[in-house]
DNA sequence: ACAAAATTAGGACAATCATCCTAGATTCGT
DNA sequence: ACGAATCTAGGATGATTGTCCTAATTTTGT
């Protein structure tokens, strides 16, 4: 049993929630290692600093995406159908979303304000969103230029949707926006398909 | 001269600006006491607490956006202008929104991950857009659930807007996504006269 | 089974945090 | 002009922060 990727693993666990459901700054180590079990001064062996924690909670974060969209992908279906699953995890997380908002556009948001280096890192996770939505757009028919647009457009909304539900935490106007998100999405494939 | 409100104001107005741009829990009394040229202990003349701090620039920032709407309404114009003065915004403070992102979103984001009591008052900046945006569609002719609705998705479409700028700061793409928001906004308008 | 390496707990460290107190300075009502 | 109220600076407080060190324990390679 490989005891020392075991428990970088679960700090990187219990940081990554932490800072979704605190924030970054608001997370300390001794937050982290009692979510853990471990002690404070015990950090230094796995992770050098705060930062080096951070770094590994947004690489985790690219890791786990990459593999969520490719299993999207495997699931088959139109794109239409993966899409809409994209925005189904607004609903999914819906508990989250409401009491957190999104884990990505807050990280984001959070570094940004700080002008931390890792900002840009973070920004990345977007990346794979947007770079996924457009390979789906373009799978449905549209040039690479249109494509990137609407792509752009459906993080956009996503991200909207995200940040109202965190401050209302309304369920009923989280699900409806959800549904005008597909009515949108729908007009749109099917004024090209 | 009342010097007790003068001080208060300043007070209030650099906290605001921290807030804003460094986050409320990055932003410390020994920030706000240096900012405003002041010593750290004597705060406790004109607040009890850093929370106290944080309730006067709630109301601040609510005071300020109701005179805002107020004088946009005053200005005249179409219905059409007075949404798209709202969406300019995002472009006259470009510099700021892409540092920074929304004043009114990351607050509402930062104070919902805490949990915090201030939360639903800071969300009644949302809600105080929301229904002016809800007046300026009503005044365009909608029916007062269809002018909800839409100023609830202009509001989306600003709070993406400004998140995605905040993460790739990326100035023509802001540019592009507030005219795009313009000309939703002309064909949701030209669908009703 | 034993030496080397990895992991642990607990405390020390200086810095910073929000908060409070005291004592001097300034302003104001009269 | 004088007493009262207000405002100010600076330091003290105890808690918490990120970081680091040391000494003990556990695991691993052989």
């Amino acid at each position: 049993m490989a005891r020392h990727g075991d428990t970088r693993q679960k700090i990187v666990e219990a940081a990554d929630t932490l800072f979704y459901e605190q924030g970054v700054g608001a997370s300390s180590f001794a937050d982290i290692a009692g979510a853990v079990g471990l002690s404070r001064g015990n950090f230094y062996h796995h992770f050098q600093s705060k930062d080096a924690i951070l770094e590994a909670v947004i690489e985790r974060r690219l890791t786990r995406t990459r593999e969520m969209l490719a299993q999207w992908q495997r699931d088959g279906g139109t794109p239409r159908d993966r899409i809409v699953s994209f925005v189904q995890m607004l609903i999914a997380n819906r508990a989250k979303i409401m009491a957190f908002g999104c884990p990505v556009g807050t990280l984001s948001t959070e570094l940004a304000k700080l002008d931390h280096i890792a900002a840009p890192r973070a920004a990345e996770v977007f990346t794979l969103f947007l770079d996924w939505l457009e390979a789906q757009f373009q799978a449905a028919g549209f040039v690479p230029d249109r494509a990137r647009a609407l792509a752009h457009h459906a993080m956009m909304l996503a991200q909207g949707i995200a940040t109202l539900a965190a401050a209302f935490k309304d369920e009923t106007q989280l699900r409806q926006d959800v549904d005008d998100f597909t009515g949108w999405l729908d007009e749109t494939l099917s004024s090209k398909g």
